[in-house]
DNA sequence: CTGTTAGCGCTTTCAT
DNA sequence: ATGAAAGCGCTAACAG
């Protein structure tokens, strides 16, 4: 463990000013090229690496940025943390990662320990408490940029993707590939979070002059059994679907492994679409066609806004992020292509 | 964005020294409680937070701990972040996070951001430039701890997992289940890293008096496919396998897949083990018995084995940790259980 | 072109 | 019990 050397010591080793060391170091101000070559000489000498704490001591300015997530062992926000990180590393800005546990008071915390890291900003996954982010813009030198599924934040950086817009282009696939009854397993109505991958459908539908038929919509819950429950009341309809659309990828994996379970085809006798794009979908076996989020443009166009915003400071964004479609075997296109 | 109140601002409030109000701030020395209490509300007022970078110049300790993983989002490698931050936190440590890609180049950057940040520890996984952790532990105050898969490593902190244990466990689970014939789809043989793996399965059956049979194993690549073709050559033996054991969960996952395909029924006609314990392993219809990697461990003891050596320096620790089985179904001990 | 100096925010002797 | 002052490592005027 050896002792840190300082830019005393290079200048002491080349012999010159500790000002005249720190201008070589930093490139900036004159220095004769004799002096710069001795003093880049000591630096490789001794190992010099700058003192980054005392530097920011200096500049008022860390070159570091908070990510505040609930829990970065879920694959979502890993995904969000390589993004925010890579974005961070090649604009010379390091990541400071702070988990909340989905518990208000440790986010508390966490934003206390950014704040006191002095980071120049801080990258925000749905904040638990709302109010938190206005006192975090008050009292602290931090921007903040926030990830969020909800609307509203209008008072800052904000990232958010357009659930409805997933909806309508999975829909609108379906629609394209033929069918005229299609069904939705669709999200739990929650009043802090609008509908929207709900309007989503609904609009495809209108939009192609389908009737909108509510005995084909059925309430998730995103809990185990829910896709399986819900496409049993679908499947037991009079004129059944022959295309089912779900608001999430685990409802439609047990939608599908019902269906095969009753004898049907996926997807010759039964279409189906997912949203989310997790690993699973991409298994052998389930392949299934699905809406993916932008989870690592989200990351990488939260770390450039932040750190634009931190150059140089933006009135607040809003930015708001296309998810796309993944068109895989459950869906049926292939048969189409096939038939070419 | 407010400009940040400082230590001065409270001693001003407070009507105080300035070291006087630190004296309350950090609970050192002397202070009437009248002034105290003056300098509490001061801060409370005020919303005043210590300025960590200025502290950690003062006490040449950040409390701060770089973390240098190859890529942060895959899922192993996010839930030791996990553990690592959590266990940081515990101690009041913040986490650096830093990804290598992989690349040498990139893992040298890492450890630069991180000496010059100043952190006051290092959890480095599997590094890829072995000569640069010497060079680190010379050059810089960061405690190291390496995890890794290899041996060797002597100079310093060390976690490791125990793989021959793993599968040690793993074939004798299946030999107490009454397997006599059990297969091997092996670990590609690889010089830098011995085939602990193997070991494992050959003890377990030495220890229970079964022969080896060199035909019974075959050798594995990680790479698609190589289950499936493995499982062909096992299943096409004379007198094949009634059990395999697997070196990773994806070869095993494509074993019981063909096995299937052929007519087995998994575990009635082929009991299946699996290694790794991937989130796969768990999935509904896979349901694979597995040996877990103990990640998260390895991430808490990694964390807990550098705070302390931080706190007080430590001769470097060699820890092995052991995984676990997960039984789930394809081992078939659960077909005995329903028997009694 | 180079050196001297003040000061970033804080802690910590050392006086008083 | 409190205050004054030095100094952590560095940068940035300012002089020369």
């Amino acid at each position: 463990m050896a002792v840190r050397v300082t830019i005393k010591d290079v200048a002491k080793q080349a012999n010159v000013a500790i000002s005249t060391a720190s201008r070589v170091i930093n490139n900036s101000g004159y220095v004769s090229e004799d002096t710069r070559q001795r003093v880049e000489e000591a630096i490789k000498r001794l190992g010099y690496v700058p003192n980054s704490i005392a530097r920011s001591l200096k500049w008022k300015q860390t070159f570091s940025i908070g990510l505040i997530v609930s829990d970065i062992g879920n694959p979502f926000y890993a995904e969000l943390a390589q993004a925010v990180e890579r974005a961070a590393r090649e604009r010379g800005y390091s990541v400071l990662l702070t988990n909340t546990d989905s518990k208000a008071a440790q986010e508390r915390d966490c934003v206390g320990v950014l704040a006191a890291k002095q980071v120049d900003g801080i990258i925000w996954y749905s904040p638990i408490n709302e109010e938190l982010v206005d006192e975090v813009m008050e009292n602290s030198r931090a921007t903040v940029v926030v990830i969020t599924g909800k609307e509203g934040h209008l008072g800052h950086h904000t990232i958010r993707i357009d659930d409805q817009l997933g909806a309508f282009e999975a829909v609108n696939h379906l629609i394209s590939l033929g069918h005229t009854r299609i069904g939705y397993i669709a999200e739990p109505s929650d009043p802090k979070f609008p509908q929207e991958r709900m309007k989503g459908y609904r609009r495809a539908l209108a939009e192609a002059g389908l009737e909108f038929d509510e005995s084909l919509v059925v309430r998730g819950t995103y809990q185990e059994g829910s896709g399986r429950k819900a496409i049993k009341v679908l499947l037991g309809l009079e004129e059944r679907p022959t295309a089912v659309f779900c608001a999430n990828d685990l409802m439609a994996i047990e939608a599908m492994q019902y269906a095969r379970g009753v004898g049907l085809r996926i997807p010759e006798d039964l279409a189906v679409v997912g949203f989310d794009n997790t690993k699973l979908a991409c298994l052998h076996g389930i392949d299934l066609t699905t809406v993916a989020q932008p989870t690592y443009e989200m990351g990488r166009e939260g770390a450039k806004l932040l750190i634009s915003s931190i150059t140089k400071p933006l009135s607040p964004r809003q930015l708001l992020l296309r998810p796309s479609l993944v068109v895989r075997r459950s869906c049926g296109q292939y048969l189409k292509e096939g038939q070419r």
